[in-house]
Parts: C-alpha cells; structure tokens; sequence
DNA sequence: AGATATTTGTTCGTATGTATC
DNA sequence: GGATACATACGAACAAATATC
C-alpha cells in the first residue's frame, strides 16, 4: 500500500503510479490495466476516486476502455504518417 | 452559458431558471430533470452546488428525487381529494 | 435462452478541507 | 462566525455491456 501525501489529491497519485508503469512496460500496449476494483484493493480508494483516475489517463491518451472488459494501454503512436 | 449576478448566491439563481423551466413546461411532471452533473456542465457550477440546488427544488416539492436514478418533476397536486 | 459474474458508466448522499466574503 | 463555493473523497444504488456457464 502506498502512502498518499497530502500535497497532492489521491486521484492524481495514483493517475502518476500507472503512468510510470506504462512507461516502464509493466503494463504492455494492448494489455489490460487493473479494473477499478482492483486499483481500489490496492491502493484503498473509493471506486469513483478509481474512476476518475482512468478518466484521466484516458483523455491523455494512455489507455481506451470498453465498457464490461476493462481498460488497455494504448499502441503507441510513433508518428510515422 | 448564463452570468451569474453578485446579488444572490449562485445556488438560489440556478434553481429559479429550473423553477421557470418547470414552469414552462420544458421540464414535464415525471420526466428526469438534468442531473447534478449536467448542471455542473451547463452551469459551470459544482456538484455541491448543484447539490444544493436540487435540494432547495425538492424540499419545496419541485422535485423528488431517486437514489442512483436521478431527479424528476413532480406530478402536479390538484387538491381533488 | 437464461442466469451469473465482472466491469465500466452514471446517479445521488454525505463529509471534509480550503478559501472568500 | 456564518454563508457561499470550490475540490476532494468515500458510500450506495441503478444501469448497461461483456463474457462465461
């Protein structure tokens, strides 16, 4: 379990946490992320605090989701076009 | 994207435009109303404010309201029985 | 076809903290 | 101190999509 500080709200904590782990390939292109169920096991928030973490990371582009399966990490881009 | 006047709390101002809706007809007895989150977005305003507007319409029985549903205009009493 | 479980989407209820007036 | 207003956070409930059995 983490430790939050106050300094910062929960939500974006926890967003940075998956951002550095999709950075480090922990979490795979196309690969599923924790459910919010699970990011509420792990880190002991509330599902909405989770929603709103996934919300996040998905208007930046770092994952999709589809309603009854889950979230993904996005392909990267590599600007190739 | 309404101007809020300094002369009155933001709250009051948000209900009366529903209560004037209701009253025109827009807003029909039994159909949902926006919801806090709609308000927030039409408004500019936030979730405890819209909040608290919604509670102002339903204690003053505009409203009534359901749990994981939503709000909706009440069904108008015509004082018959 | 139906039931069940999982998962996300959305809704309201409530409490706390901060800031401003 | 009180009212207003914002953001955060947890809780609870309903809804819809997906998958499995």
């Amino acid at each position: 379990m983490i430790e939050f500080r106050e300094d910062q709200p929960r939500w974006q904590q926890v967003a940075a946490v998956l951002r550095q782990r999709i950075g480090d390939g922990i979490y795979r292109p196309g690969s599923r992320v924790p459910s919010e169920n699970d990011l509420m096991q792990e880190f002991g928030i509330a599902r909405m605090t989770a929603h709103k973490v996934m919300r996040a990371l998905r208007e930046e582009g770092a994952i999709y989701t589809v309603r009854g399966m889950g979230s993904f990490v996005s392909q990267p881009s590599d600007g190739s076009d």
